[in-house]
DNA sequence: GCGGCCATCGGGGTTCCCCCCGAGGGTTGC
DNA sequence: GCAACCCTCGGGGGGAACCCCGATGGCCGC
């Protein structure tokens, strides 16, 4: 038989003890506790020093949230590996820490097991996602924005759409049509076309309609 | 010396487990633990049959929040108690899950003791609220809802605020005129005086003013 | 090359938004 | 009883929003 890998190093963020506390218990065979946390400016001190092989990291911390934490300690080294641990499934919050720079995103209804196995992956070099939310991160860097198919926006031009996004922010006829260096006649053309084509009849209908869907 | 009184049962309901694991292990001393659920059906059966003291409460969980599982117990068994443990502090949060019955209302970045104390006083027949939660539950039993304190939305009268409302769902000022049995100048006067207040200059601005604030 | 789509504009009109002015009736409080 | 509000309206006006109709180019595909 082979001799066994020493333990993995794991630093935990997280505000709430009492979480961390569950965390540290799950992962008491196996892993080895290398700190933990519950602020961004304690942790990003505590993980130079401790030097751990893989931070779980919560999404919502007080004080900037595990973004900060990340560029904190990236800051001074970029190589420690981060994943992202939280009970948001929330677009924003994933792109939003993933941007930052964690290598992984899981919520906080994953199994143990499961939990176990994404630090051993990130630890190796993977990405690791709950499967809701590997498209959500592909999409955003795709940057083509491949997005669901929603046949409501596909049938709008391009220009449209630019009109759309001006519109839906609260700019009014005359200012989108200085903004994109047009009259304020084809600015109305093109709202009216999109108004027809999505079936609504106020621009603030327009506006709810984007911001349901996060064009904003 | 006295005899050592017999420990809680405490019944533990979250869709986290590792959550869960965290209670426990927090809990071991002075404690039972008397059985924990993932989900709403599975927790209300659960409750039912393990008769414990009390039941720590997740608000937010698959299958129709913690309000569900109280509603589903209280239903044959008004006595058991419940205490609601949950990473929102947001006052809708709060209100609804004490109205659907529970005794209490801490939030999961309570420290371990607090929790232990929370539970015997719960079980004691206390009310046991986070200090920044008692006023929401307070003021929304007073009926009064005097809130904390919005400056902005306190100098609006009673009508503008009805007025208001409207506005920012997107109706026309003539379909607020209907819906309110009043003329459309009315709700012009209405809709002006709001604007001079708050010191915005349309509709649009409104609108966002009150998502913000969510007022919807 | 011609029909079709897109983007760009104009004219002209209706409705809505927001403002100014004034005014009457109701309530509360001093 | 009077001041101070609040709620209720009207007239009138300027500007923005939205619509219909028509028109000119450019680009693409058949």
């Amino acid at each position: 038989m082979t001799a066994l890998p020493p333990p993995l190093r794991v630093f935990l963020v997280d505000d709430h003890r009492l979480f961390r506390s569950g965390v540290r218990t799950e992962l008491s065979h196996g892993f080895e506790l290398a700190g933990e946390a519950g602020e961004v400016e304690e942790a990003v001190t505590a993980i130079l020093s401790a030097q751990p092989d893989v931070v779980l990291l919560d999404v919502h911390l007080p004080g900037g949230g595990g973004q900060a934490v990340i560029a904190g300690v990236h800051a001074t080294d970029p190589d420690v590996r981060f994943l992202a641990l939280s009970v948001s499934d929330a677009p924003e919050d994933v792109i939003a820490v993933v941007r930052a720079g964690a290598r992984g995103y899981v919520t906080k209804s994953i199994a143990p097991d499961s939990l176990a196995d994404a630090i051993r992956r990130v630890h190796d070099g993977d990405a690791v996602f709950s499967p809701r939310l590997a498209g959500f991160v592909l999409d955003a860097f795709a940057g083509a924005v491949t997005e669901p198919a929603d046949p409501e926006l596909d049938q709008l031009t391009p220009r449209e759409r630019e009109v759309l996004r001006h519109i839906a922010r609260g700019y009014a006829y005359k200012q989108v049509a200085r903004r994109l260096g047009i009259s304020i006649k084809t600015v109305e053309a093109h709202v009216s076309s999109v108004l027809r084509k999505l079936q609504l009849s106020s621009r603030y209908e327009l506006t709810r309609w984007a911001t349901d869907r996060r064009l904003l």
